[in-house]
RNA sequence: GAGUGCGUAGCUCAGCUGGUAGAGCACCUGACUUUUAAUCAGGUGGCCCUGGGUUCGAAUCCCAGCGCGCUCACCA
């Protein structure tokens, strides 16, 4: 190597130098298979009784990633899924081609070790090495080893690094998929049936949201990214099937901040004979059992503040909530107007044409979100707010809803689904009209699910809940970034 | 979408009221069978995010753009 420079690409340059060595002299750097006996995590255990400065006969085979090399190779830092293995190459010990092999070995090359056991005098146990495999060359160069990678546009944007250099972004990664199977099988154990329904929709429905719009070119139409996966579940209800519930990505084409990524999972169930206040117990096992699953505990923490999941949650109707904090009773205001002229003395913004239920839910969400730390189950929401959810047996002017609380985020929401298909088209109605004033998150008028309802739907409970912010809570991270392996970035 | 902060070596960061850039790690050369962020000596490495402007002179000041963070708005 004539001359040596050192900028990135220049670092690769020397590795790609490298793995042209290697194959002129016929190494595959790049092999088709290796099959490690042990990991970190099993030779720590195998040989937690052997003694400093020991070594023994056993070879095994081990696998990693390179982190560090010291002393010239002398000792080398392999990590695996499991952690650290220490590689110890004795110089008079080794091959012709282990020492060549040194020579290739760069960190972030992942190898192969074969070789015996041994603790050394410092009490890291390691590999004694008899052979290393080139099992990936690496061709660039790692984070530093010390600070890491910090900086959140890499780490989100080439995630591999983040994971490589930061466990805890690994560790949460695997905590998501823990809390999602823990759900499934909750769920399973219930009798429920997961099924999969259309992402493609002809209808935006399910959800006041922004839609994506895409389109099919052979049918020359256009077609909407769901919001929500409501009305197909649904369907299937009214088909026969006793409960069902689909885990997956819902599309909402709205503002991306901490709490919020373009496309993200929800979880919905529907189950007959079920009520809303079934849904509260429903969700409360859930809450509960994904939290076992991932922490041991119930008792989490997050901002600071200690948070207890262990329910049953208290349940607080919204216009009570709205009374505690604010001293106003929604419940005694008959009149939009007198709605308005509330909201407006609380400093609560609404327009000329709010309705009471929109005041009192704009003054729930200005006045009393924040307060809500500890699980709460907020119920019994207005009914011009809720197209889609049955009439609350005991109040007209209220619909059988419930939206969980934790850590001031709405963690889910849940319905006695509204079956009535006069009163649902009704509804649409409404939201059409909505939609016709500029409100484009407003539902459109879904025909065919109001024919699925004239077939007759048997009372259903239904709950959906945004796992996202359940898995925020569950792992304590404040950004939905941190808990999506791939989170949507602006194109650089 | 608005406000605000940030953008300097592969990574983590310094860089004063303007005077053409520095450290640690990584990398290269050498020493050392000794280690745990190994150590020691020597070295390489920069479109200072991009484009304009002010100035004799800009990483630094001004404007615009791009990207990221945070807060707010919309929302789960």
């Amino acid at each position: 190597m004539a001359e040596v420079t050192n900028t990135g690409h220049e670092q690769r340059q020397i590795r790609v130098e490298k793995l042209k060595n290697m194959e002129a002299k016929g190494i595959n750097a790049y092999p088709q298979i290796y099959r490690p006996t042990d990991t970190s995590a099993s030779l720590r255990e195998k040989y937690a009784s052997l003694p400093n400065d020991t070594q023994i006969d056993d070879v095994v085979k081990v696998a990693g990633r390179v982190r560090a090399v010291r002393n010239s190779g002398m000792f080398i830092d392999v990590y695996d899924a499991t952690g650290k293995i220490q590689i110890y190459t004795s110089l008079e010990q080794a091959t012709e081609s282990m020492k060549e092999m040194l020579g290739f070995l760069d960190i972030g090359d992942i190898i192969g070790v074969e070789g015996t056991v041994r603790r050394t005098k410092r009490g890291e146990l390691s590999v004694a090495s008899r052979q290393i495999t080139m099992l990936a060359k690496s061709l660039l160069p790692l984070p530093e080893k010390f600070h890491g990678l910090t900086d959140t546009d890499t780490k989100y944007r080439q995630r591999y690094l983040d994971m490589i250099m930061n466990p805890e972004t690994t560790e949460t990664l695997i905590k998501r998929s823990n809390i999602i199977t823990a759900i499934r099988q909750l769920l399973l154990g219930k009798g429920l049936l997961e099924v999969e329904t259309p992402l493609l929709h002809v209808i935006k429905g399910g959800a006041t949201a922004k839609p994506f719009i895409t389109h099919h070119n052979a049918l020359d139409m256009d077609l909407f990214l769901r919001v929500a996966p409501e009305l197909y579940l649904k369907r299937l209800i009214v088909g026969g099937l006793p409960g069902v519930f689909e885990i997956g990505r819902n599309f909402r084409n709205e503002g991306i901040d901490t709490r919020h990524n373009p496309e993200f999972t929800m979880m919905e169930v529907y189950r007959q004979y079920n009520d809303y206040t079934d849904m509260m117990t429903l969700f409360e096992q859930i809450v509960e059992t994904a939290c076992m699953a991932v922490n041991g505990s119930l008792e989490i923490e997050l901002n600071g503040r200690k948070i207890n999941l262990k329910g049953p949650y208290p349940r607080r109707s919204m216009a009570d909530l709205v009374k505690e904090y604010t001293g106003v009773d929604f419940m005694s205001i008959q009149t939009d107007e007198e709605a308005r002229a509330a909201a407006k003395e609380l400093h609560v913004a609404v327009t000329d044409d709010t309705d009471w239920g929109h005041c009192l839910a704009a003054v729930f969400e200005e006045k009393c979100e924040d307060h809500l730390i500890q699980p709460v189950h907020v119920i019994d929401h207005p009914k011009s707010i809720s197209p889609l959810t049955k009439e609350h047996r005991n109040d007209p002017r209220l619909v059988e809803r419930f939206e969980t609380f934790i850590n001031t985020w709405e963690m889910c929401n849940a319905y006695s689904e509204l079956t009535n298909p006069i009163d649902q088209r009704a509804r649409f109605e409404e939201q059409v009209k909505a939609r016709e004033a500029g409100d484009d998150e407003a539902d459109m008028m879904d025909e065919d699910f109001v024919t699925a309802l004239e077939h007759g739907m048997p009372p259903t409970g239904g709950l959906g809940v945004g796992i996202d912010r359940l898995i925020m809570v569950l792992t304590s991270n404040p950004s939905i970034r941190d808990i999506i392996a791939f989170p949507t970035m602006r194109k650089k």
